[in-house]
DNA sequence: AGTAAAAAGTTCAGTTCCCTAACAATTACG
DNA sequence: CGTAATTGTTAGGGAACTGAACTTTTTACT
């Protein structure tokens, strides 16, 4: 390899070495994970990373563990010890022989290790809560009416956890909410305009309340969260919310994006047609103006012979202001949560072909968009998927 | 608090229990970080947060970063004295007294403890490369035209990579490389086709011929990692450049989105106008056929008494198609990189308004619009921050 | 049937990395 | 000049990993 032919040395850019006016760094900068890692930081990861391989109904032995997590298997005995001891492990007989040698003890979580509280506050006139277990089922419901009598929404909250916490019959790990408006990352909610929360301390009232580890976040990034945990499993995915408002939950290599006002996913109110209708919220043309579903279903019930024309160009306006994104973020799936009778195959399909129009190139493989795989659950299960992340996601201490 | 007034105990929803189909968790979700933690991973963790906190050109004595770290002294004491050791710290001299007490040690990056190479690969009919020490600042720059004889571009790139290497005058840290296409995370670049790569492995190339550390990035998405590291120091951010072709990099809480299929950013031949232009890709309408830096400038030539209108629509379709990604990652601001004939206040100021007046509301600081702090260096300062993040990011093992 | 090989899980000693406690050195202030 | 505050270091101890060796169980081969 000779010396490189025809360059400048030391030529003079235009920008004269732009003396490089270093900002300092703002230390709000990258994601936070600044905190010191300490050697019990070290087990607390290792711990994540056994829980996820066997999360959730995985079976393993202790040296599969140990293969699959790259740890020798002194040190899984010994985690595993721990958590068995914590109950948050059991051992299920033993692995099949697969040639010579000792059969190894299958393990896996015992899902019945904890109880988790969900509250779901983003559906209309009710409040929503179950028990949960660490995989993610159902084990009890309640609900309670926000009509009722005069109580403020933080008592029905409080009163919903009361008998939840009742009704869980095993060492309730914490409290997942999912709240309508702009959570804040202490919990704190803000612009919740139909319960008429600002700044209302949420996640302060419940931990002060019963002790628990609260995590509070909006209803569609929850949604969006349960959707990866439970459903497809995708760590890239955006999930659109169509209901009385719409909403949106964004996840990015399987990071829940929150955005720097903790506004990610507020799409409703993106002017989307500056000539569009008027909007509650005194702008014009707002998404939630356009295709919130109580104004496709009027739309539709006035007008009940072009309902698929309707929801065809529903469908491709919402193709339309959400193509960019998806194309920008090079996201594989979106998916749609809302209502059957306008989240349907005309409108999801109509909505598919606007953005694969748009998208298609040969490096990129289609866009899919469906609908969420979840039902009317999926607040709750995402807000039972954060309390869980405490266990399974290394990310947390180190 | 009594019992839940009101609420149906084990209520049948609509959606009966549905089954929890739990599909089992894919293991390429979660961003990877799903190795294990020993105690040395402890140790890179608290040195590149002692690192991060004196990067680029902060002075702390130990204490200081005690304090700032969480740290004791003592653990301070042995890391300093280990980075010492390896030259990428240095003491100047010490500590105004502000009290009581023995003044302390000052310490910051030793900015000649390394070079680091940058490469860029993106701009047209020269490759570019520059030595840059650790704080990102150019040490000496190469360059080699592309239109050189009959080489192939991949030998020119080593050819600029020998010739870096005899300029650096400190042990050399690892090469940076901003490349045009579509760059997998193992470093082999795609649909480069100007340069004519498909699949080319070009980290392989370049570590089996220096035996170093190679990191290859899309040239947009480096840049805006510069603009985060060297510029303004945002860790959410969007950066468009605006070239001879349009390519952004999106950086969310810190991080570089890269996409599922790595094409993050690529959202020049995404159809923002189906009437639009016929365009190099077979489409019709990409951003690329409207707004492309060629392109204005050509209509700016032909009909040179509309400069303003130009720009200034140009700058609307800009803000119109980028406002609802803003919206949806709740992104505080948006910088475009680009020649100032077409990037400047006409331009910008109509893509600032066009996307403030669809997203303002009051939970939602108005986005700022504005030039790349960075020249043109961005692409190679950003190949450099690539390197220099192995030592500065804890992420990375733990 | 007997023996060798293989695999699972455990025990033991050793390393890394952090913490607490105590100490020496330096500086300000009354 | 003595006391308190602050910096940085030394010494001892605990948490969590590794590697090597060991026991037990299971299969396979002669």
């Amino acid at each position: 390899m000779g010396m490189v032919t025809g360059f400048k040395a030391q030529s003079p850019w235009r920008v004269p070495v732009p003396a490089l006016s270093i900002v300092r760094r703002i230390m709000t900068s990258n994601s936070g994970n600044l905190s010191k890692a300490l050697p019990k930081s070290v087990r607390h990861h290792n711990r994540a990373i056994l829980l996820r391989l066997l999360y959730p109904d995985v079976s393993m032995t202790r040296a599969d563990l140990a293969r699959a997590s790259g740890l020798t298997r002194v040190a899984i005995s010994d985690i595993v010890a721990e958590l068995l001891g914590e109950h948050l492990l059991m051992e299920v007989g033993y692995s099949k022989s697969t040639g010579p040698g000792k059969r190894g003890r299958l393990l896996r979580i015992n899902p019945d290790g904890r109880s988790i509280l969900a509250l779901d506050l983003s559906t209309p006139y009710v409040f929503r809560g179950a028990v949960l277990n660490l995989t993610g089922q159902v084990v009890a419901r309640e609900e309670i009416p926000l009509t009722a009598d005069g109580k403020v929404p933080l008592d029905l909250v409080g009163e919903l956890t009361d008998s939840l916490m009742q009704r869980a019959a095993h060492p309730i790990m914490g409290i997942g909410v999912s709240s309508p408006g702009i959570v804040s990352a202490e919990g704190v909610v803000d612009d919740a305009t139909n319960l008429g929360w600002v700044q209302t301390d949420l996640r302060g009232y419940l931990h002060e309340k019963t002790g628990l580890e609260v995590t509070v976040n909006n209803d569609a990034n929850n949604e969006v969260l349960a959707e990866q945990q439970f459903g497809s499993g995708q760590s890239d995915l955006l999930l659109v919310h169509l209901g009385d408002g719409v909403g949106a939950g964004l996840l990015v290599s399987g990071e829940l994006v929150t955005g720097c006002n903790r506004a990610a996913g507020e799409i409703g109110h993106v002017v989307v047609d500056p000539t569009g209708p008027q909007c509650r919220c005194g702008k014009r043309g707002c998404l939630e103006s356009l295709i919130s579903v109580p104004k496709l279903t009027a739309a539709m019930d006035k007008d009940p012979d072009n309902l698929a024309s309707i929801l065809r160009r529903a469908g491709e306006l919402l193709g339309r202001v959400l193509t960019m994104s998806a194309g920008l973020m090079d996201i594989p799936r979106v998916a749609v949560l809302g209502d059957s009778r306008v989240v349907n195959r005309i409108f999801l399909s109509a909505m598919e072909k606007t953005m694969n129009d748009a998208l298609a190139t040969d490096f990129r493989r289609p866009l899919v968009v469906d609908r969420s795989a979840l039902g009317e659950d999926a607040a709750l299960l995402g807000a039972c998927s954060t309390v869980v992340a405490d266990l399974i996601e290394p990310d947390g201490t180190v």
